[in-house]
DNA sequence: AATAGGGTATGACGGCCGTCATATGGTGCT
DNA sequence: AGCACCATATGACGGCCGTCATACCCTATT
């Protein structure tokens, strides 16, 4: 290995905040055992069912994690830079239960079980900061099914987008930027709906500028016009 | 405190599996900060939002997990006997994400917040027993939102019976008999839909001999009948 | 006995949305 | 250029299911 990368390596051990609060000496070792890959667009990094041999964590870029179900796939959550990825998986010795996919230029380190196990057990911090990711995923989970239940698919988008925005939103002199590459296809994936249904809120929303679609990004000019699409004719209300 | 009361308490300690490989002054001493109290069906054991200042071990009896929705409440999980509730907030020390209700008479162990912290931090094994539960909600959360997905309420209905026979069932002379007593309301929120749907499925089964509603349980004579009808005219198909 | 309340059951109506068909524009390959 | 392929877009059709109304049974309360 050449003495280039290890330096990358060792620093980029050093800015995750997962490894935070280990001592030097097993920052270096964790750098040492540790390595890092580059994907694209739409490279697949494991496949639902492949053996779970290392810790994934998230470098830069964003990871989907998708569940092939009879009737399309099933979007179940996006990871970022500084996220542990298949953490439960590679924990428990299982295959991975869905399949992960690059979204964009991404880099990834991955660090061997072995190590990972050692680490959990050594330092108590490491297991919390383990436990506090789950901890979000399973949240994420909790609310997505909430969201899923009964409602309708434009308000299940506006959630989407709204939650989004929250997550990754910056503020420009034209709304809330989401700077997401997302297909109508993937956006009908993380409501759990069809292509043609996101395609027919996305494109009325584009034309009464409540939501537009640009190169890699999405706009909101505004939240709360946003949050009124989510609500028109609600359900659980009259309805007729 | 009687003598009798954390005689009790120490044998329910030692008898849970989340407190192997402590040792047995650690036991002891769980034991004696720890808590037991019973529940009737019905009785809330916490509402969403209320401080999570201990954590909740499942003695005897089931729990289930309900958030409250705009249209309708849902079931995301049953605990039972042996399993931890509620770790996620105490972890992190937020507010519980969700209510609390015992389906039957129920029996808790609450130890406080404290003392779980000092076990994490002492005892990996401990630690790696949290994670390991932690998992086992957040696969089942995944298969919820894969369920939840895009399938008619038959459907829903017939997995939902179906990975319940495989977590609680037994095998008897009638069939698979699974002992839980599911209002038709409690079945629509665990399956995202209306009690009246829920009605009608449950009650053209009990017709038709695919799953008989008894008295505070259910009796699946054949699974492959059961299974037939998750797929019934199934989606994806023609449909017309 | 009478009333109230909760769980179960059934029918009617209508809208959301999944399915299918078709069209257009952009991109890469031969 | 011609072709295939993908993403986006739009219209038509029809069924599932949510909503509302009603009824019945059982239990608890007055």
């Amino acid at each position: 290995m050449s003495e280039i990368r290890s330096e990358r390596i060792l620093s980029v051990v050093r800015s995750l905040p997962v490894f935070r609060g280990l001592t030097a000496e097993d920052q270096r070792r964790i750098a040492s055992l540790a390595d890092v890959r580059d994907y694209q667009r739409g490279d697949v990094l494991w496949n639902a069912g492949d053996p779970a041999e290392a810790l994934t964590v998230v470098i830069g870029g964003r990871v989907k994690i998708v569940r092939h179900a009879d009737p399309g796939d099933v979007i179940l959550e996006i990871f970022e830079a500084g996220e542990p990825v298949g953490a439960i998986a590679v924990y428990n010795y299982i295959p991975y239960p869905a399949t992960a996919i690059a979204m964009e230029p991404t880099s990834l380190l991955l660090l061997p079980r072995r190590e990972y196990f050692e680490l959990l057990d050594r330092h108590p911090e490491f297991a919390r900061s383990v436990i506090r990711e789950l901890t979000k995923l399973t949240l994420a989970l909790t609310r997505k099914v909430e969201e899923m239940r009964g409602q309708r698919v434009e308000t299940r988008i506006a959630q989407l987008f709204l939650s989004l925005a929250e997550r990754m939103g910056k503020e420009t002199a034209q709304g809330i930027e989401v700077p997401l590459h997302l297909s109508r296809q993937e956006v009908a994936e993380m409501v759990g709906t069809t292509v043609e249904s996101a395609i027919r809120v996305l494109a009325r929303w584009g034309r009464e500028g409540i939501l537009i679609t640009g190169e890699k990004r999405f706009v909101i000019p505004s939240r709360d016009r946003l949050r009124e699409a989510a609500e028109a004719t609600g359900p659980g209300k009259p309805l007729c």
